[in-house]
Order: C-alpha cells, then structure tokens, then sequence
DNA sequence: TACGGGTGCAACTAGCGAGTTGCACTCAAG
DNA sequence: CTTGAGTGCAACTCGCTAGTTGCACCCGTA
C-alpha cells in the first residue's frame, strides 16, 4: 500500500530532507547508484545507519531500491523532489498574493 | 548579522518545515498576521511553544516579524520558499538528467 | 561445497527538539 | 498613575531519532 502515494503529505519528505546525513546520502546515489555497504565506504557512518536512512528516503519515494547481483542498489528519484519544489512554490505564490493584495488595498484612496 | 542570508544551507529550511505545528502556524499566518497570542488562542499549544516555533520560522527567514501597537504580529514569506523550491527543482533534475544519460548509453549499440 | 561479502533484524545509548509551567518585565490604554 | 495584556527568559520533562554494536542469514562465486 505504500507503493507509489502521490503526495499524501509533505511533512514527512521534509522530514526526510531534515538531516545531513541524508543529504550526503542523496549527493553520492545522485552521482551514481550504490548499495548500503558502498555508501559506508564513503561516509562517515556504520552500515546499519545508513540502511535506516535508505529506509527513510525509500519510504517517501525520495529513493529507490535496485537489485543488482546480491546487492541492493539505490537510485535517487528527481521526480519527488520536482513535485514538492511545486507544492512549496504554489503555497509560497499564495503568501505573497495575499501580500499584495494588502498593499494595493492600502493604497487605494 | 542574520539579517537576510540568501540561502546559507537549505537543510535548516527543511528542518523548518518538519514539523506539524509549523505547518499550522504558516498556514495561520499566510491568511492573516498574528501575534505568538493570537496564534496560542487558535493553535492548541501554549504560547510560549509557539513563540519557539516563531523564533524558529524567522531564524531560516520563513516569516517576519512585525510590531504593531505593543504586540509582535508575523508574517508569512513566500521568497524563502520559492527559493528553496527552485533549489530542489534543480537538484532533482540533475539527478533525472544524469539517469537518462546512463539510460541513452545503455541503448546505444 | 565451502567461503565470504552483502543484507537484515534486534537491543541499546545519547542527544536533540517539542512542549509545558512559572515568573518577571514592559508599555500602551484607561 | 495604575492596570493588564503581551512578551521574553529559564528550568524541566518526555518522546523521537540518529548512531552504535552484535548476530543470523542468504546467495553468488571460486
């Protein structure tokens, strides 16, 4: 069930967003795909608390698993990323919309 | 001297966002500005947690504050979140341009 | 078949962050 | 001048999360 939800909400992927960690994570599967042991040889941190963020990011589509031999690769998604750019900047539009209507009402004489 | 960062990092922007309560107070102020008060009288939280979330939002320069009379109304900014959602448009393209070149190579006899 | 790199699950610790209550201060309005 | 609504600071609790280590299992390869 937790196949591919459009956009349920948008908290959880910034949740996603919110940590170092996962960042350098995307930065090395944005270069090209790696498995969890791969990405240990990079950063700075074990296996297992790699293999938590994957698990994070693949929960919301940010990431998704490749099986290649006995490995599990991963392969950043651009497309959850375009899709939350769209929501905040709609949301954002929307703020200063009501902004400038303001303004221009407070100029009317 | 944290007047207007342009965009320092965005990983504070999302740590920002990462939250529900946050999210509330936004969608508060995107319809009209309020003080930490008066968001305490709408929000079931106590004032002192959203005058924390206010330092928050205003910290990554999500909202702005506003003295009206002896009280502190916010407003909500849309630049910072335009901004961020270009940030990610880009990246994730980048990511989906990198895949269709792999993807082309691969076709290629 | 035997080996070993790769993965997954579980238990545990440490620290950050959200929320609360309490108190003191300030300043516009009566 | 007096009042009280609004704000700010501080100490405290509690839950979540990032990180670790240890162990068991699986499966491709030599």
């Amino acid at each position: 069930m937790t196949g591919t939800p459009p956009a349920a909400t948008l908290t959880p992927v910034f949740s996603a967003l919110a940590d170092d960690t996962r960042w350098q994570i995307l930065a090395e599967l944005g270069r090209a795909e790696l498995s969890a042991s791969g990405l240990a040889a990079i950063l700075p941190v074990s296996r297992q608390a790699i293999a938590k963020h994957l698990a994070v990011l693949a929960e919301v589509g940010l990431v998704e698993p490749v099986r290649v031999g006995r490995e599990v690769r991963y392969r950043a998604l651009g497309a959850r990323l375009a899709e939350t750019a769209r929501a905040l900047e709609t949301i954002g539009a929307q703020w200063d919309r009501r902004l400038a209507a303001i303004k221009r009402l407070a100029e009317t004489p």
